[in-house]
DNA sequence: TCTGGGGTCCTAGGACCC
DNA sequence: TCTGGGGTCCTAGGACCC
């Protein structure tokens, strides 16, 4: 068998990009993205990056920087990468069929088994490709394991030079130690911010230093994870590809409030609205959970911060947006308190099974008539949702109050997934 | 009275990722 | 005043079994 060769295409401030494709007058000047309730920053163009605005920063903090250097702010507008992250896959896909779909703005390519002699040419070539087609920049990094790959994207994104594309297929030697060296280890993809400080302590600052480590030690320090990031980075492949999408292992649904709220309505609304999009993703996924939890909690940057959770099984699993929420209110109701100001909430189903498969309790008790009604209601909620808009027919729960809903009002128009917010041309 | 070894399953918490 | 959201995997420890 071939070796692989792996190819991470990482989009450049990706979120940023988005909002710069239809906003070509921002090409240049400071631009960030933030969080759901304009919390904190997560995404930042280079002139951000270079005003000294971290990843996640609280915007209250910098937001005299904002209005100092004239930083133009984006709510997230979720929707609108979602799309153009679907068209970037679209053409990777149309390269090689084996590609993983790493997160929104990344994929991995395995390469091995195509016929390609100048791997940084063809990194440019599909570079170049997307620019032209999606009008987003991204950097490629080649490497034969996954662990490289991202090293070197990250260099491409810190060196201009490089011009998108860094190849690390056969490069070995002086210049390879050397630039490992100069690779803190906390820029390696694994090492977070609890194991840097560890790894420091043990003496092992940069990733050649990881990489010389004896695999039992790494072990010991950083799990078995430790030992795989040793092998990967002397270039021995122990993540591989990982091609069906998998299916997912849960779904949450949270959001931190608008305002901190104890209204009963309003939570009762929130969390309906959270359990029904939960419960739409796992139709669409053609599954039924047979767990569902709840929990809520007070501002975690205030004292006195509580968390409280609650999570039922069901006997027979369900995708049932009414049966989902009265289960989930009757959870909330156990440990709701009318004295505390809530700041934060959530709802997580999990423990799934195929909804092409009803799997009966052992007493064999499913009514079977009850199973269709629910199945033919979700079907009719579904296609109707689908056919006049989401939220055309929902639970009466959902309007119980609206104090919970964050604000988004820095957010562009979802132009290209909203036929009421495409973008206006005016001719003259 | 003394007191093994190995296995499985489950869960909570930790750590990491984007 | 104001600090995101959605995931996965690993590990340690407890319960239980032979």
């Amino acid at each position: 068998m071939k070796s692989p060769v792996f190819a991470l295409i990482d989009c450049n401030n990706f979120f940023v990009s988005c909002e710069r494709l239809f906003r070509p007058d921002l090409e240049g000047k400071p631009v960030v993205v933030m969080s759901s309730g304009d919390g904190c920053v997560v995404a930042r163009s280079n002139e951000a990056k270079a005003l000294g605005i971290p990843m996640g920063a609280p915007v209250f903090k910098y937001r005299h920087i904002f209005k100092a250097q004239g930083v133009v702010q984006f709510s997230g507008n979720f929707e609108l990468y979602g799309d153009i992250s679907r068209r970037i896959t679209d053409v990777l896909t149309s390269v090689t069929p084996k590609i993983e779909v790493y997160s929104v703005d990344e994929s991995f390519l395995d390469l091995g088994e195509l016929a390609i002699d100048d791997y940084e040419a063809w990194g440019r070539t599909v570079s170049d490709k997307i620019w032209q087609w999606i009008g987003v920049p991204v950097s490629v990094g080649i490497a034969p394991t996954k662990t490289l790959a991202k090293l070197a994207a990250d260099q491409v994104k810190k060196d201009p030079d490089l011009n998108s594309v860094l190849n690390l297929i056969s490069v070995k030697g002086l210049s390879f130690h050397t630039w490992l060296r100069t690779t803190p280890i906390q820029d390696v993809w694994g090492v977070g911010w609890r194991s840097a400080p560890k790894m420091k302590a043990e003496g092992i600052h940069n990733a050649l230093q990881l990489s010389q480590l004896r695999p039992q030690r790494a072990q010991q320090l950083m799990g078995i994870h430790g030992r795989q990031l040793v092998a990967e980075l002397n270039g021995l492949s122990c993540y591989p590809l990982e091609r069906e999408e998998r299916a997912q292992k849960s779904i949450a649904r949270t959001r931190t409030f608008g305002e901190d709220t104890s209204e009963l309505g309003s939570l009762e609304a929130a969390l309906a609205s959270f359990t029904t999009k939960a419960a739409f993703r796992l139709r669409a996924d053609r599954q039924l959970a047979k767990r569902a939890g709840v929990f809520a909690s007070t501002n975690k940057h205030k004292p006195g911060y509580r968390t409280w959770q609650r999570e039922v099984c069901f006997p027979v699993a369900t995708a049932d947006t009414g049966k989902l929420i009265g289960s989930v209110i009757d959870l909330f109701r156990e440990f709701y308190n009318p004295h505390v100001k809530y700041h934060r909430a959530g709802v997580w189903l999990q423990d799934f099974v195929s909804a092409d498969y009803l799997q009966t309790d052992v007493f064999g008790a499913v009514n079977v008539v009850e199973e269709d009604r629910s199945k033919a209601r979700m079907q009719t909620l579904d296609s109707i949702n689908e056919r006049f808009g989401r939220s055309t027919i929902r639970y009466a729960t959902e309007d119980l109050g609206n104090a919970w809903q964050p604000k988004h009002q820095l957010r562009s128009p979802r132009y290209v997934t909203r036929w009421n917010e495409l973008p206006v041309v005016r001719s003259s």
